[in-house]
DNA sequence: AACAAATCATGATTAATATCATATTTTAAT
DNA sequence: ATTAAAATATGATATTAATCATGATTTGTT
């Protein structure tokens, strides 16, 4: 199993404030697991006992509306941590973590981390910053959902993906989403999804390669109202 | 004026976690504003030298739509803190504070803040654990927005600023919001919050004294669908 | 290869909400 | 007190998106 103080992933999050003994601890009391494609991580109103490095793959945080919808409210990628808000308030998760596609992650036990930021105010301040963003990022989606049309949602997603999640080698989005994962993202039914979709694809925005979608025309979608 | 040690406001806030020390040097560089209502607090855009500690009145953080409409993200009350996200993040304010009363702040530098999160771990876990709090609330109010009426947003807003705000000694609402409020905190039209109110009023779920709104029917409210 | 199940697609209809228009009432200013 | 401006209210209409219905296509399974 490697070692977490040789591990790459961990400059990407708040993990590289660790000094190199903390580093030692934690990786000798994590444990690798490999998740599959549509697995889930842990589940709405699930106690978390640690949190999750992710060092492959891609993952979505949904929360279950009272209506029986399923929302997307945020998706985290290769290099993110998962879990450290339930962890810091010690609440179950509000959160159901599913594998978007098959991934490897690394769990670190709850009294590890919480003893870190105790310790440790470089690393504290960290993961202090990466919540100040992820509530930043909070703010524009609800500002969006209560403001913009489903249209734009639809637009503004594709070019968050486009521009936080990147592309394959022939310019598809790197991240493959179902038609439902992408109305569960916007907030629509996904027969609307489906329909802005097709709409973007016939007003040359964006093209489909099998599943992938493409982005054609970016300042176009940026203009969307 | 009055010595932040001696202060009863700080209980509800992580400036509570402050050792004697530090909160006698936090005092020694504060500074005590009062805020008339409909006061810009601080814009959106701007960079923050501190946070507020607000000692009496209420707030609105809103956020400027690209079409052109406020949106009321969040609203802060005595005894919470405003500002502390832009200051961690080291950013612009993602948000404009404005008062929906008259307002008394303590202003605290953020030299101030900033030394005691990187000195005082309990300080700093604390704030992390209200920024984890805020940022459970914004999943939900994402998932309101993206997935409820513009009925149950309205009905859900009222019980919240019942349950969290508080009541006046006759039962009505504490916070006196306008009809244009209420609109950008649902996230829709001013008609159509006007409308809905009206119809809350003639469902006997609300009552008016005055422009003060006093919920009649808490359990049919949330029963709304 | 054959089949079932899931996903994607599109049309028709309905429901929710925005927008525009216009009163009425309240508040603020002179 | 009078007037202007802002906030509240309500109707009519237009637009957006949800829902219901039905097929086509893709994917996974035996």
């Amino acid at each position: 199993m490697s070692k977490c103080e040789q591990c790459i992933i961990k400059q990407f999050n708040s993990l590289k404030s660790l000094t190199k003994d903390e580093l030692v601890r934690i990786s000798a009391c994590k444990t690798s697991k490999k998740i599959k494609k549509g697995e889930v991580i842990f589940e709405e109103g699930e106690m978390l006992n640690g949190v999750y490095c992710v060092r492959d793959g891609i993952c979505k945080l949904t929360k279950l509306s009272e209506n029986g919808k399923d929302q997307i409210v945020k998706m985290v990628v290769k290099g993110q941590l998962l879990g450290q808000r339930s962890i810091i308030s010690d609440e179950a998760s509000n959160l159901q973590a599913i594998a978007l596609n098959d991934m490897e992650v690394c769990f670190i036990p709850k009294s590890e981390i919480i003893a870190d930021l105790q310790k440790n105010p470089k690393f504290s301040f960290d993961v202090l910053k990466d919540m100040a963003s992820d509530l930043r990022e909070a703010d524009d989606v609800i500002v969006n959902m209560a403001q913009k049309s489903v249209r734009q949602r639809l637009a503004e997603s594709l070019i968050y993906i486009h521009e936080n999640f990147g592309v394959n080698p022939d310019g598809t989005l790197s991240i493959l989403l179902s038609r439902e994962d992408y109305a569960s993202i916007v907030g629509t039914a996904t027969e609307s999804a489906i329909r802005v979709l097709s709409q973007f694809k016939k007003d040359g925005l964006i093209s489909t390669i099998g599943k992938f979608i493409k982005i054609e025309d970016l300042n176009g979608l940026k203009r969307i109202e």
